[in-house]
DNA sequence: GAGTGGTCTAGACCACAAC
DNA sequence: TTGTGGTCTAGACCACTCG
């Protein structure tokens, strides 16, 4: 059974988008056909056009559905359902995906922030970290090096963790870190000769990297994160569109 | 003179946003502060809290600001202003980074396209699609090599052109293609012996590949697109919430 | 308890697409 | 000309955070 974010809470128009996400996957208006008008829809589901609107905004931003003034929207493709959750967490991807999550954790250390981590974590100068350093597996098979910077206040849960626990972002959340929004850089980078012992690959090999900056919702840095994948084992796929766009393309920047 | 989306129609709410994102990337509420109320910003606009609202779902969609129950909204951090186009067009792209672009187009075929150029721009099977090579340079270094399918529409404009033209999609806007829609999937593929004579790398070495389609405002598909980078030369960042997230991980998906 | 953002309503007018 | 989505308003109530 998976997990349905529309219906996370109880408004109105979760509910109503969910209902839509579902009449769309199961193709109910036809591969490019044409979603029923604002006002039909508020209609039916009994509800003021404004939480229809609300409704087919989610749709939108998942570029589920087109929207153009003049016309009916028109159904886009079908939905690449995957939650903020599943995301940033390896465990809850890799289950969600009906493969076997592993990780080992290499080590933990806490030392002094350099400047980058203090600028990035928003910690003074002299604070210091936990630094962990994990190889993640899916049904046994190395896949990914994850290196992760925490703030004290995070770090402090993290080592009390089991060593051999595999997931780390459900514990945090149980001890009330909350993780609400992030920033991803993608690149690619060549294996470091740490890399190349763990995943089992030559140095110098190229790796899909992603950094990640995760943030609680007062806005305050809870991990820092640089993740690299061996090619082949995954992609991520961004939506778009002219009315948002979280996307962009940057020229090289550094480490 | 960058451009500003916010500005780009006649719209309330943008105007408000627009202000709003000047103000946070000017610091004028401090690197985490707080933002004034919703009621308050309302007055002061001269605006209701509904349009109030629209501008600030812009702001949060990007990753300026948090939004919280009960509590103000927080400054996360400053833009990374990007529009849709520059995201879509390298030519666009490179010139709002001050760097020129060039470009040169190695080959454009007419052929039928094969079954999988059917399923993705929606074509009948037996369709002709036409096909571009092409080099991309930043003030004269090769950065990126380019493969576009264009279903047949799109496919007899760009055919028109001159072979030295340097942007494409800006004349396909003045034909009336538009773009508005993108799916994006990024990750890491090997160079082969074409990629690596275009680029001047090794053949088998590591190059970013982002594969895109892209539709118009009524959901039809006018191009597909595979870029490939030399690695070094541009990341690609995204930004994600609970709220909303366009961003997903896959396993590996063929080719 | 006071303040704040989240949700919902009912109505209005406009800009645009399509016939 | 008709129908559609885009924008805007004014007001209401609720859920939540914080002191």
């Amino acid at each position: 059974m998976p997990a349905d974010p529309d219906r996370a809470t109880g408004a109105l128009y979760r509910t109503v988008a969910a209902d839509l996400r579902e009449a769309i996957t199961a193709g109910r208006y036809g591969e490019a056909g044409r979603l029923p008008a604002e006002g039909a829809l508020a209609e039916r589901y009994g509800v003021s056009r404004g939480t229809v609107r609300q409704a087919l905004a989610l749709l939108r931003a998942d570029g589920l559905v087109t929207s153009r003034r003049g016309t009916r929207r028109v159904v886009l493709g079908t939905a690449r359902v995957q939650s903020f959750s599943e995301l940033l967490s390896f465990t809850h991807w890799a289950r969600s995906m009906g493969e076997e999550p592993g990780g080992r954790l290499e080590s933990l250390v806490r030392r002094p922030a350099d400047a980058t981590e203090c600028e990035l974590l928003r910690l003074e100068p002299g604070s210091e970290v936990y630094v962990t350093l994990r190889l993640r597996t899916l049904s046994g098979t190395p896949v990914m090096v994850e290196r992760t910077v925490y703030p004290p206040r995070v770090g402090e849960i993290v080592a009390e963790l089991p060593a051999d626990a595999v997931s780390h972002t459900e514990p945090l959340r149980e001890h009330g870190i909350l993780f609400t929004d992030a920033d991803h850089t993608i690149d690619v980078v060549a294996a470091n000769t740490e890399d190349a012992r763990l995943l089992g690959c030559r140095r110098g090999s190229p790796l899909l990297r992603e950094k990640r900056r995760t943030t609680d919702p007062t806005g305050t840095p809870v991990e820092w994160s640089q993740d690299r994948y061996l090619p082949g084992t995954v992609a991520f796929s961004i939506h778009n569109s002219l009315a948002s766009s979280a996307l962009s393309r940057h020229a090289r920047d550094g480490d």
